[in-house]
Order: C-alpha cells, then sequence, then structure tokens
DNA sequence: CGGGACATTGATTAAGATCAATTTAAGTGG
DNA sequence: CCACTTAAATTGATCTTAATCAATGTCCCG
C-alpha cells in the first residue's frame, strides 16, 4: 500500500508515543500542543487560555495531559462537571445509560473532538465517556474555560459554537434513525467515519473500527444480528471489504448514494 | 369540569388576548413580560438585558415582541442569525429538512421555550420554525444576547445551559427512537406533553395536541397510519381517551409504565 | 492449546410500512 | 345556513424488514 496516509498504528506511534505509556503513573512531561499548531483544535483560545492557568504545574505553554486506558471511563455519568477534554489521541465512545439500564452510544469521539459538554447543562455529566483504545486527553479545567469565555469574546462565542456543534450531531443522528433503513445506517455511519477518518488525516479508504459491533447497534438504533448483516450486505455488493474490525470502501461512489440522506 | 386548570382557550384569551390580535400591521404594545415575573423564562438575565438594548423602540424595561400566524415561519433554515426568540405564546415545530427533502420534526417548542439556538454553531438556522397556532414571541436581538453575555457571568452562564438543553432534549429523543416500541413512543410522547403542560399551568390531564399526526410521526420516526393505530390501542386499553386533537388521560400510571424508558 | 469475547449465519416471528379505501371534520362560497 | 370541497384521520389487508431465538465460527490472549 503505497498511500501518503500513515497507518493508523504508526501514527500514533510517532506522534503520541512518547504520551501513551501505560500504566505509568507519574504525570506525562509537558509539552506545546500539535493539534492546535495544526490547526486542529476546535477551541484553541480556550486551550491557550487554559494553558495560562494558575492552577496546573505546567509553565506557560505546557498542556495538562491524561491518559485513559481502552475501557477506563475518562468521567462518569454523574460525575460532577470539574473539565472539558480535548481528546488528543485514541478514540471513545459517550454512552448513556437511561434508568431502566438501557444503553444507547451517542457518540465516538475521536481525535480533535471535545469531550465534557454533556455537564454543562446541569453542572453533572449525562454520560460515561469510555475509551475505545488507549488515549489521551488534554484537559481544560472548567473553571478556566469559564474564567477565559469571560475575558476573551471569540473564546466565548467556540464554547457556545462547540456546545451547538453537539446539537446538530444529534440532529443528524436523528434524521439517520427516523429515516433510513438498516443498511443505510450502516453506509451512513461508514461513511461519516471515512469523512473523520480523513479530516484526522488518516486515509478515508481503510481504516480500523475501533468499537464493537455492539455498540454500531446501540449507536444506530439497531441489534447487532442486523449489523452483521447489513455489513455482510455490503460486502456481497462489492460497496466495502470488511473483515472484523478492518474496513476497506471499495466503491465510495455506491456508498455515499445509499448512505446520503434519504 | 371543576379543576382549577383554565382551558386552553380561555388562558389565550385572559393573557394573551391583546397581543394576538391578527392581522394587526402595527407593532404590539410595550409591556413588562409576565413570564419573567412569573419565573417562567429560561433565560431573564438575557432577557433583561435585551430589554435594556438602545437598538430596540421600547421604553427600558419593555418587551420587543412579534406576532406569528398559524401556519407563518419565524425563521427558516438558511436565514441568517438575528435574533433568539422566546415563546410568550402560541405553540411551534421546529423541522428539519434534509438534502433529500425529507422533513424530521425536531421539537414542538411551547410557551417559555426559547427558540432560534439551532443557528448558534454556523451563524445560520439549520431550521425552519412553523407556528402550530397563532403564537407571539419575545424577541432576543443575538448581538444583545451576546453583549450581555460579555458583561453578565450569570447570563452567559444561562445561555451555555440553553444551548446544552438542546442537546439533552435530542439525546432524550434519541434514546426514545433507538430503544422503543411505536406504542411506547407515542405514550412517552403523550407522557411529555402532558409535563409540558402541567409546567405552563394548563390541565396535565387534558389537553389539545396542536400538531398534526403526520408532525407527530415525522417527530417520532414513524409513519402516520402507526400513530393513529398506536393512540387507538391505547384508546381501547382506556389509557387515553383521544378524539381528533383533544386528548384525555385516563390511567397516568398505565401510561407512565407504557411511556417511561425502556 | 484452550477459553472467552466477539462476530457471523440461519430459521422463524413479529412489528411496522405500504397500499388502498373510507370516514370525519372544518372551512368556503353561494 | 347548507351543499361542496378539501385536509386530516382512521381502518383494513398485505408485504417487508428487522427482531428474536439458536447455533456455529473465528480470533485474540493468556
Amino acid at each position: 500500500m503505497d498511500t501518503a496516509y500513515l497507518s493508523a498504528e504508526r501514527r500514533d506511534m510517532q506522534d503520541y508515543g512518547p504520551f501513551i505509556r501505560f500504566p505509568s503513573p507519574s504525570p506525562p512531561a509537558p509539552v506545546t500542543c500539535k493539534m492546535a499548531a495544526a490547526g486542529a483544535c476546535s477551541v484553541p483560545d480556550l486551550c491557550r487560555h487554559a494553558r495560562r492557568s494558575e492552577q496546573q504545574p505546567f509553565p506557560t505553554g505546557a498542556i495538562n495531559r491524561r491518559a485513559v486506558r481502552r475501557g477506563q471511563a475518562l468521567y462518569r455519568a454523574g460525575d460532577p462537571l470539574v473539565n472539558l477534554y480535548q481528546l488528543y489521541a485514541g478514540s471513545m465512545k459517550l454512552r448513556i445509560t437511561n434508568s431502566a439500564g438501557t444503553e444507547q452510544i451517542a457518540s465516538f469521539p475521536m481525535a480533535g473532538s471535545l469531550l465534557g459538554l454533556d455537564g454543562i447543562e446541569t453542572g453533572h455529566h449525562m454520560c460515561d465517556a469510555v475509551a475505545l483504545e488507549d488515549s489521551l486527553v488534554c484537559v481544560l479545567p472548567f473553571s478556566d474555560v469559564l474564567a477565559c469565555s469571560r475575558t476573551d469574546t471569540e473564546a466565548a462565542l467556540q464554547l457556545n459554537r462547540a456546545i451547538a456543534h453537539e446539537t446538530s450531531h444529534y440532529r443528524r443522528l436523528l434524521m439517520v434513525m427516523a429515516n433510513m433503513s438498516s443498511e443505510e445506517r450502516i453506509a451512513n455511519f461508514i461513511l461519516t467515519m471515512s469523512e473523520r477518518m480523513a479530516t484526522n488525516g488518516y486515509s478515508p479508504q481503510e481504516f480500523v473500527l475501533k468499537m464493537t459491533r455492539e455498540d454500531i447497534a446501540r449507536h444506530l438504533g439497531m441489534k447487532i444480528e442486523t449489523v452483521s448483516r447489513a455489513l455482510g450486505r455490503l460486502q456481497s455488493a462489492h460497496i466495502v471489504d470488511v473483515s472484523r474490525r478492518r474496513l476497506c470502501i471499495r466503491d465510495p461512489k455506491a456508498l455515499s448514494q445509499m448512505g446520503s440522506s434519504r
């Protein structure tokens, strides 16, 4: 494979390797933010401010990081909102559990996603944020974020937009659930993942789904068997090649036609 | 019927009558906000500030109102975000239309709802806000809202929370769509409406659904016939009495059991 | 090499969509 | 005020899709 894209594994290694050393009890070393430097940070002004915070132990310009191991929760529903987090490397799932114990996967944050906004309405988180793989987040103390919003108009707007962005994610997902067949949902899901992979500098053609079929099913409001069969049908139609978690898009056009809003 | 609740019709008359005079081309007279006085305003600080705005023609403390006739749009998808609106009387539907023309009803704002937040992410509205009946909104120029957020920490927080509240509405709806049968969805919908009616001072037992079956169907991701049949089944089970738009809850307990998160 | 989580596949059932026909209510204009 | 028109809602018959139930297969990790 001679693409310009890095494989998921290699990219993680070279970019973030030093910070994903488990299980190291010592905090990661201070660094400047590569994500901000690359313009990939959705809230650069918030972040910049947070880095200036009195509370955090690193010198100005350093970043307060936290590592989360695969399967571990960054925060849980009910936890008081203390920090927002910028996902720096890895991927997670946001899980809602209702009073009856039914689980719903609200989203699959990946590098660049802002996490923790589900705590803003009530001051307590509404979801569990669980790592799908060993991950690294950039910690933005919420008090700093607020202080920053107070002094910096642009930062305040960024925060508003970030919250509103979540809303629009759910709106989109709602359309998918309300109007699409299981096969179309899966096609749409793959398309969305593909676009997000591209945004993050990976190949949009070929990538690894970090979540289980169960997670996908709970995300899209279907059963695991249906997910499996839908993938099977896409495979038979030579639209994708899927083997376990590894996915390759063979016919982007057909996929797009099938997965685009009905 | 000797309840302490007002019928929808009478309440509209006595509380808001003077302001719903259609089709009056002259702006409604300045008044102080009864909603704020009653503590029913979700963004009192934002509103208070907006009322102080230089731009609006009324003396300090007055409210800038706008009437919207049944079927008319307060704003449309694509319109630039100019104002937020507090719904003062009446009810609306927020309609999303995707590129293929499929419609989805995102929510049914009623008195007390804050409208227009769907414009914050991009600066342009993502939905149409259409009046289900002749309605009255309180206009909050967005520039004023922002100015207010800048100077008033509490107001800024209210804005953030208001946006986040939308998110949580969609999250809830997502759970409903992903996990509930058509009958459970309808039960849940009626319950939600009932609670909202109670919040607004109407009877939670008996009220009028201002939206069509089609609207309900598009809100809950089902077909109109299925809505009708689900209502029919609830009727047969003596859980509700439904005749056209008029709805009466006969067995709140059973309804709650059926409509509460599965 | 074996255990366990994850995934696939098949057979059957059930729920909701679809197609088609009425019924009901609310306006509208003579 | 009443016949006429039309939008909204209901009801029935049939078909399709996805859920359910039940095995079986596969890969990863110790």
